[in-house]
DNA sequence: TTGTACGCGTTATCAA
DNA sequence: TTGATAACGCGTACAA
């Protein structure tokens, strides 16, 4: 039997009498076609086995693939762990899908030769939900073949929009709220600081690279500018309990509040509270970030900053629509409200 | 000034005068390339701002693109709520990036017109992390076009590998560690029975169409042919909580043991036999299964059968790499491990 | 409403 | 080691 070789449009059309572009117009419905003709076409494309049209051939033709590339900077695992990106993944997805766009999930710097990557992937646009230095400095040849790229939560240079919230601002609120409460000592347990993701203590001249962590540092360093930070390798509970076990362990230099820069960390610190038998917040306040439904934190609800992950995903995705039309897609600052919950009170004298 | 189109490669052989089939060459590495010759195709290359071939156009050529789809079934959000989703996305990934490949996620049944399928999108292979009967329809159109398919823990049909684990077995160990310990009074947790996710108990002859809850399900009535099994509508502590609230609501006819289908629930569960003044495991010995680090579950060790999730979705990418290579991929079915715990003990007198 | 003609940018094959 | 040739399969001006 003979290497049988898929049909193509071409075949289709032959077996339907028709030239190519009629058939592929049948396909496209880019342009009226007979009622005839169509039904010529799709006996045709039927008897033969023709499903559509090969997208790898429509997207060269086109000049679009109907691909997103998300670079991501972590293993996949950690960074679906935080609610925030689930949520953001999914506003993103969300607002690219009405493109025939799809997610291509592609890690920076990967170790893995021949991994794909923005320059070998047939991308039409990237969101970046990661940016390190290596990464930006890759960027001008991305966006020189034209491929429009917006970072979301960083810094990818000059001219690359980016979609992020007002994070010093809000927390600052949460500072406020605490001073307001009348608490004096009070720790902060921050997101990762670097990309080797050190722990521990941050001396206050430091100079943060993430720029999320620094801007809620600087917030609350606003209202508390000697607050002692202790610097976390992840937003996750169990990093919020290492963290709070660290701030708890000296019963005579325990702060009263705690300003955990994520929810998940909060209900970590929280956590820890409880182990080292203080009541929350009767005890110690604890405020936390981003107004994310923590699993299995019931029954306190987080004084908190609430983002709006998935509107900042679905930014991301309309900025990517806009750029791939050829405006010039702005960025975006996002607001956080602030939510009073239970874990915070006043100072216990 | 004109439209300056970008330069493709041929315009670097000329500049370079050297043939296009040379030029492509130097970019390819797929042939030996004389020094002095590499040489002025990159002068060239760099004078015109070309970096390299355009993706489009080699997929087209090479017939490939580097691309798996993924295709899942539910929103992303609640998709990678699921530690183990997390881990088999991440073993996957790692599976498939020496390909040169990387994941494009799909949902499937969009409501979004125009978004992207299996059908529309330049995927050179597929895993289905879901398949509804739905799916399992489109199936043969997609592998006509010799895209070749994978299932995760599903069945998609005759002759569509399947990567998957020995749940009735493995649930069945737990339920016999029960009434090694002389539990009697037995209840289960499941998963999502249906693709609606109806939450609430599982009448003793109702056919569930998902696989994993099934089997899980088989292995616990293997043992305790008349427990009371609870459906949840996914996997997470949360509902966990919610089940377990249902179960321990009634003092007298509490369950001494409740086997639950995965650790997240299990954790949940947890919570509530707390809630409801309960001891773990002293009052009620709770199982789960999975053997994932739940996050904030400290100080308890589920009892639990320990599957390798990040195992099972590298196995789904070598599948898949077999199958690219135009081998005949076998099933794989994967082997749980019981890992005991400190929530199971002795029932209480 | 349909057909003609061409090119999208690359790479495999083979011969030189 | 290099070059000539020929697809890969399609969509879209434009003309009829």
């Amino acid at each position: 039997m003979t290497t049988t070789r898929r049909a193509t449009i071409s075949d289709v059309a032959r077996e339907a009498g028709v030239s190519p572009s009629t058939a592929s117009v049948v396909f496209s419905g880019k342009t009226p076609v007979s009622d005839v003709t169509r039904r010529r076409v799709q006996a045709a494309a039927a008897e033969l086995g023709y499903t559509g049209p090969d997208p790898r051939a429509a997207s060269l033709r086109r000049g679009r693939s109907g691909i997103v590339g998300v670079v991501v900077g972590s293993s996949l695992k950690d960074l679906f762990l935080d609610p925030v990106q689930r949520l953001l993944m999914d506003g993103l997805a969300e607002a690219v899908a009405p493109l025939g766009a799809g997610l291509l999930l592609l890690r920076r710097g990967s170790d893995v030769d021949n991994a794909p990557s923005l320059m070998t992937a047939p991308v039409d646009a990237a969101v970046l939900l990661s940016c390190d230095s290596a990464t930006r400095d890759t960027l001008p040849e991305v966006t020189a073949r034209g491929i429009p790229i917006v970072v979301v939560e960083g810094d990818a240079g000059p001219g690359v929009p980016r979609v992020a919230l007002d994070n010093r601002d809000a927390q600052r609120q949460a500072a406020e709220h605490l001073r307001a409460l009348g608490h004096t000592d009070v720790a902060i347990v921050t997101l990762w600081q670097d990309e080797r993701a050190t722990r521990g203590f941050i001396s206050p001249s430091a100079a943060i690279g993430v720029e999320v962590t620094r801007e809620r540092l600087e917030g609350a360093r606003d209202v508390y500018p000697d607050a002692p930070a202790l610097a976390t390798a992840a937003s996750s509970i169990d990093e919020g309990l290492a963290a709070g076990r660290v701030l708890f362990a000296d019963p005579d230099r325990r702060p009263t509040a705690v300003i955990a820069q994520s929810d998940l960390l909060a209900a970590g610190v929280i956590r820890a509270a409880e182990e080292a038998g203080l009541r929350v917040p009767a005890d110690v306040s604890v405020t936390g970030f981003d107004g994310v439904p923590v699993d299995g934190l019931a029954p306190y609800e987080l004084t908190t900053l609430v983002q709006d992950a998935t509107g900042k995903g679905h930014a991301a995705g309309l900025a990517v629509a806009a750029l791939l039309d050829g405006e010039r897609a702005a960025s975006v600052l996002l607001t956080c409200r602030f939510r009073p919950g239970n874990t915070t009170a006043p100072a216990p004298r």
